[in-house]
DNA sequence: CCAGAACGGAACATTATGTTCCATGGTTTA
DNA sequence: TAAACCATGGAACATAATGTTCCGTTCTGG
């Protein structure tokens, strides 16, 4: 293919100019990665580069490798959730709409996709581990407060909604809208269950932190 | 390695004879490449090999290929979940009971976890063809006949159980007998919501039969 | 004691994939 | 306008992974 300069009509910021394009190349980059490797954790790189519609070069020019570029990935998606779980903690209406808007959220970010099948690929970075204990940290005070409030069904940990989550990740039907679709059905059957303030404990230990953290050590 | 004949000591068939040890490796390797690949769908046949104790040739003796092998396993898989389907159509104890031990056992007997993760990485067979639709037949009777009897929360479809195989099949957290531990939990966490006669329907339309079964057309 | 079945595992062929490299051609500044 | 600069595209390369074949060895049955 012959190397063309892209001319971007539409514009929010600057359309032309080396620097403008490749601060668009960031974030197309970023996202096609995002997309690719959700849909196949074992992708290629070159892969990555189609989808973005860009060369391979383009993305060595911001990643000196695959593991950087997944350890961005991951990162992106911890301050993700980390930005939901602050919001939810700053949200002081009704305990239950706030503890579901909270789960909503994050499948809807699909956060867990990317955290769940990375898992154990690539050697986990110190600001990772950081990052990650801030969420941990977050996550539970978020449940908690729900906790409190009375409204979750008893025997519930703040474990169980991470493996929830990757549940909820786990499906994937079609393109990306019916797979949100699918995903908030079954959130939604899922939900019905927490709120069962009434019901029995569930059975077996709930996972603990350091089962799911393990995951992480490279296989 | 030095070529070691077995001598087995315990035996319910007879100890030696080259056929009998040929006879126990066809179930050595089975279950071997049942391990092995529902912990890793993309492991390399070498690695069945080696978990059986057994050499590459042995299993090549029995198998063609590695999409053979495959196939087999997801045939396997396919028959067991007939046995159960069949087993609780059998069953006129109560209905939720037959009901939720028919999930029970499907969750125990992880058939999902190949289907879910091979899906798509081989060309299905015409017997795989037909198994699957008999499958389907049957898991629809089951399903027709809970709601029948009114147990189940309105708006379900057969095809939802499939999709709540499936993210239970996701859940994997350490060794197998503690990775049971957990789909039972969530299992438990589902089945309360299932029988949730009085709930309103889920969002979104359910999976159809061919959403679902388009994901095995080799990519 | 021999023919043949079953086996172990090295060797091979092929593919997949991460990474490097360089010519190309916009962009910008002097 | 001209030259330096820099991001880019994509071929080329090195390498690791893995499916499959092949051959010498060992054991059983007759």
């Amino acid at each position: 293919m012959v190397y063309i300069g892209i001319m971007e009509t539409t514009s929010s910021t600057p359309m032309s100019g080396r620097k403008a394009q490749a601060a668009r190349n960031d974030q197309v980059i970023l996202q096609a990665a995002r997309e690719v490797f959700v849909a196949d954790p074992g992708a290629p790189i070159s892969a990555v580069a189609e989808r973005a519609g860009v060369g391979i070069s383009a993305l060595y020019r911001r990643y000196a490798g695959k593991e950087i570029l997944l350890r961005k990935l991951c990162s992106d998606g911890l301050k993700l959730y980390i930005a939901e779980a602050e919001a939810a903690l700053a949200d002081d209406g009704d305990p239950w709409t706030v503890f579901a808007r909270f789960m909503r959220r994050i499948v809807e970010a699909d956060t867990h996709s990317l955290t769940l099948s990375l898992a154990g690929t690539f050697t986990p970075d110190e600001d990772l581990h950081r990052e990650s204990a801030h969420a941990e940290r977050l996550a539970l005070e978020v449940f908690e407060r729900a906790r409190d409030a009375g409204i979750l069904r008893p025997g519930l940990e703040v474990a169980d909604l991470s493996m929830i989550f990757e549940q909820l990740a786990s499906v994937r039907l079609g393109d990306e809208e019916r797979t949100a679709q699918m995903r908030h059905r079954y959130l939604a059957l899922v939900l019905d269950s927490l709120r069962l303030t009434s019901a029995g404990p569930l059975p077996g230990p709930p996972p603990t932190a350091e089962e799911i953290g393990r995951r992480w050590s490279t296989a």
